[in-house]
DNA sequence: AATAGTTTTGCAAATGTTTTCATTTTTGCC
DNA sequence: GGCAAAAATGAAAACATTTGCAAAACTATT
């Protein structure tokens, strides 16, 4: 009760509780085997008496870890990342890290932002989603020497370490498995695919493959419609609304494919009879979903899982820090897509 | 260039190179108007030139606060919590806070130990999901003295500061919607409700509604099945293709309903003719599902962001840190409940 | 029982920032 | 141009912890 009385115990009172110096304190719990084991109980009952609780801050302040690493999302709003962001802060968890998660609404400006205020929470990693970042964002992360990383996005010769998938690739094969199917008449519904690598490399794929084919689609069967199901639905609704539509469907993610798939039932399409309906991603719920629906599975557990794996050895030392990693696509051919023309 | 060479710049190593002292450079952060124009432009173009970034460390050691709430979630993985964490952590911005954010998966121990590490990092505010909670974790925020609250419940006289809804009401009102349609064969799926009291005041509600109005719910309709799509469907597809099923089923949040909606297309059932079909929690998309989800409206958005006002004032001292407020459920009388019988 | 070696503990410095108090510089006014 | 008042800046202490080094307390050996 000296200096301190309704504030949080700190290492000193402790050390006053169990009748030994704060570097003894300190030592119980980054060297316990030095102690004798005597001196280890009597702190151990002071500890557990004050309610002490070690101070991050201060060991942040003697060139120890923070012991968290932070994440950048564009948004925890819907399955997209929910899946990522959880395997990953699990696996992070596993490895002694706490994740600091800030999230930017595809705004890069807003990206750079958060994080800077990540830096000052002096994190010992950083994670970013995807490759496109600002100009001054790659400076900062360069600059500050923060171990980091991307993910969900691979590419050759990134500039940042990623583990992740390569989207154009995706927006071929979600091509392809339509063309198999012998669609022609093919609709797409992307978002704005401003600061969203993700996107812009599915959709440049798919045109590609498109194009390599013949196929043209034509500007009242593209749509372009945000990561939500149901401004999907309704976009969805007046593409698939017109006199003349598409045999087939192609979205930017599950979440807009599944807003498609609702506006087909709506307007009473037999999907896959009338209409196919292609998404990409494979989050939650796309495999159960009726019917259920065709996409390209991105392997998003395990992209979370690497990723901690590898940030975490990164700021332990345990690796260099640099990886480049693509995981494999998939297709999911399920009921959401048939032949043209029907089963018939 | 002194003592630092390849590390992260100081408040010193600004200084030197603006040619002030550390001080007027911590000034020039907290309290740039008492700093001639022409030093804070100098200082300035050092931070810019070194590409300083203030430690937040430093300044929790100074009794600063840390900028940072920890929010305890059981999952981040689904859309139960996706909205509410997106509303609250984008509050939590505009007032110039962080979210660290950690997941339990629904186990009370592991809560406890979670919410120990969020104190270790020196939270400014702390946030839990629901009134249930361990003792020792109880004793731990009571005893830290850290500005605290629970989200999504709302009881009278609970031990927290609260800003949630009454799921004993949402139980009740849900099964008052369907009794309204004259449904008196009415099936039950809900989670464990073991750490969950959310479910559990749910169900509680639920059951006291049905007993009031003389109603049995026999043994094999009653199903117990996790927070996810596809074991909701497999179950749901169990209960359902029984000989004797029941006209509606009333599902323990929206996940689960959307499970049990599936499993009715996959049987062939008509909904709502053969079926009824009521969630709670109006998550994201149910009001886009075919045919849209009749379900209870828990005001997820508003409860983040309220929560994220209250927690932010309690940090600053604005307000004393109590707050009991119990949001407004509504039924949201959607196209998967009919009256019992078919629409004839 | 003394000594050499080993184990255990304490002291003090260092970490990066903020803030109080003191000092220096500037400004306005005669 | 000198003086008082006001404005701007600097020096030093404080925050909670860790760690290298030194001192103290044991152990084992003679």
């Amino acid at each position: 009760m000296s200096r301190k009385q309704g504030g949080t115990p700190d290492i000193t009172d402790v050390a006053k509780a169990a009748g030994v110096s704060a570097s003894t304190v300190s030592r119980a719990f980054n060297h316990p085997e030095l102690l004798k084991p005597a001196t280890r109980k009597k702190i151990d009952r002071a500890v557990q008496r004050l309610g002490y609780i070690r101070n991050r801050a201060a060991q942040v302040m003697h060139g120890r870890r923070s012991g968290t690493v932070g994440l950048v999302v564009p948004t925890i709003d819907n399955a997209i990342f929910a899946e990522v962001i959880q395997s990953f802060s699990q696996r992070l968890d596993a490895h002694g890290f706490t994740m600091l998660i800030v999230s930017h609404g595809f705004d890069l400006d807003r990206e750079y932002a958060m994080t800077r205020k990540l830096l000052e929470h002096r994190v010992d990693g950083l994670v970013l989603i995807g490759l496109e970042h600002s100009e001054a964002t790659y400076q900062l992360i360069a600059r500050q020497g923060v171990a980091s990383m991307a993910l969900w996005n691979y590419r050759d010769g990134a500039e940042l370490p990623c583990i992740g998938v390569d989207n154009d690739e995706a927006g071929r094969m979600a091509v392809g498995h339509l063309l198999g199917l012998g669609h022609r008449d093919i609709g797409l519904i992307f978002p704005d695919p401003t600061g969203n690598d993700r996107a812009r490399g599915r959709m440049v794929g798919a045109e590609a493959a498109l194009r390599e084919h013949g196929i043209q689609v034509p500007e009242n069967w593209r749509l372009e419609a945000p990561y939500s199901i149901s401004e999907a639905k309704r976009g969805a609704l007046r593409l698939l609304g017109q006199a003349q539509r598409p045999t087939a469907v192609l979205c930017g993610n599950d979440i807009i494919a599944q807003g498609a798939l609702y506006a087909a039932k709506h307007l009473g399409l037999g999907v896959p009879e009338d209409l196919s309906v292609m998404g990409i991603g494979d989050f939650k719920g796309s495999s159960e979903i009726e019917p259920s629906l065709s996409t390209i599975r991105i392997p998003a557990k395990r992209i979370g899982t690497l990723a901690a794996d590898h940030i975490a050895a990164a700021v332990t030392g345990e690796n260099d820090g640099s990886v480049a990693l693509k995981c494999r696509l998939r297709v999911m051919a399920r009921q959401s897509t048939g032949p043209v023309g029907g089963a018939g």
